[in-house]
DNA sequence: ACAAAAGTGTTGTCCATACACCCATGG
DNA sequence: CCATGGGTGTATGGACAACACTTTTGT
């Protein structure tokens, strides 16, 4: 390939993905502990390099299906983060992405063989770099962005009822929700599609599982948001 | 500098920012004339390359403040664009920033030296790479995190009436309001302060002209979201 | 029978919309 | 004195929070 910019300074980059799951009745995170020096053996945010002909989403999309083995997971970019001090290691800028993944299906050998495991919200290591505001922004991203755009099914398995999508809402929040209006609230959007069969496990009368139904999208003038359009 | 990372490959990093203005009822955007091969001569949104030990927000700042002599811009960061075909001239990535400005504000002579043009969203030359998804991504993201933090202000000068705000909305949205409710509904935030002169170039009454009131910030609260907190 | 979760119905309140109406003033 | 944009008041409907209520079924 030409290069244009010969005289330009170049700066390695990382890719960051900020993993998250749902598992009774908790949000959480995903970390590894670190082979690489510095900070070997500290806890971070899953990483990698962007490689020479890689797009920052194909280098997330690697990374997550490394350590997870899936590939089907929800992604999404999130910011860049570069004061030259934040790797001790060298200058390095990295992207930082947040993946939503069913818990459920995720690959456990994978995951224990590169010293990766789950931590909840408020039970977080200490983190290395700037780790730990990649994921105050990946939270709050996620907060601000499921209002408008429901992304919590991302976190659920295939089938799920509503009392459990609304665990996670609350889990999300940090805070609790009356579920009658939960309930009529998720089901006015038309998004889930009720099946015919019930999760028994958590009540005798057994409740209805949900799937979302990809197909259909979420009307913005639905959602209510800061003018009605 | 140590580095730990000398194996990786590097990549030039690019800042590229989409500029708004609001002007006669408009929203335009700066957009330069590329002094530089390739494409030399054709539209592009104003950019620079990021330095070695220069933070990417910082860059966004000298960039913009070497186009338009401007120091107290709003500007944040968006997204950041990799393919690794996106520039012919190199492997570069390019984290793009939009920034809001008050259009009687800027420096003329500086624009008008580096060949940069206003232009209207509905009247945009063709630009280079991928500028026009830079743009797109750029309005978008405008658009919506207006619905939940009010950022129109920016755009407009230090005194302005609501009329003047009302216009702009419109002009973000491409729709009409009610000027009765757009009114009642910008000052039920509690953002503005109404001074005591009047703007008697629209109108035989006057209208009065505000000022937003940086100390006061919107309660999320009052912001209808997609859930009530 | 009853506990406990699932799910429905009802009501008051708030708020966005639509629109009628008054105000001020330059020509 | 009236046209024009600035600004206020009010009626209506829809959405949501609160909460009372019914359904189902395993033990």
């Amino acid at each position: 390939m030409k290069n244009f910019y010969q005289k330009q300074h170049t700066f390695c980059q990382a890719v960051d993905c900020v993993i998250f799951g749902f598992d009774n009745g908790a949000i959480k995170l995903l970390l590894i502990h670190r082979k690489l020096e510095p900070y070997k053996g500290k806890w971070s945010v899953i990483g990698g390099f962007l490689q020479k002909k890689e797009t920052l989403d194909n280098a997330a999309i690697r990374i997550v299906h490394d350590l997870t083995g899936l590939n089907n997971v929800f992604l999404e970019q999130l910011h860049t983060f570069s004061d030259p001090n934040r790797d001790p290691g060298g200058r390095v800028l990295s992207t930082t992405y947040f993946a939503l993944l069913k818990i459920n299906e995720y690959d456990k050998e994978k995951t224990k063989s590169k010293n990766a495991d789950w931590f909840e919200l408020n039970k977080l290591p200490s983190l290395i770099f700037d780790h730990t505001d990649m994921l105050k922004c990946a939270l709050k991203h996620i907060q601000q962005k499921n209002r408008y755009q429901p992304i919590g099914f991302e976190l659920l398995p295939e089938k799920f009822t509503i009392t459990q999508l609304q665990k996670l809402y609350e889990s999300l929040y940090g805070k609790t929700f009356d579920s009658a209006n939960f309930r009529k609230k998720i089901l006015s959007y038309g998004l889930l599609n009720r099946l015919d069969e019930k999760d028994k496990n958590h009540s005798k009368r057994g409740a209805f599982y949900y799937c979302s139904d990809k197909k259909k999208q979420i009307k913005q003038t639905s959602a209510n948001l800061f003018f009605h359009m």
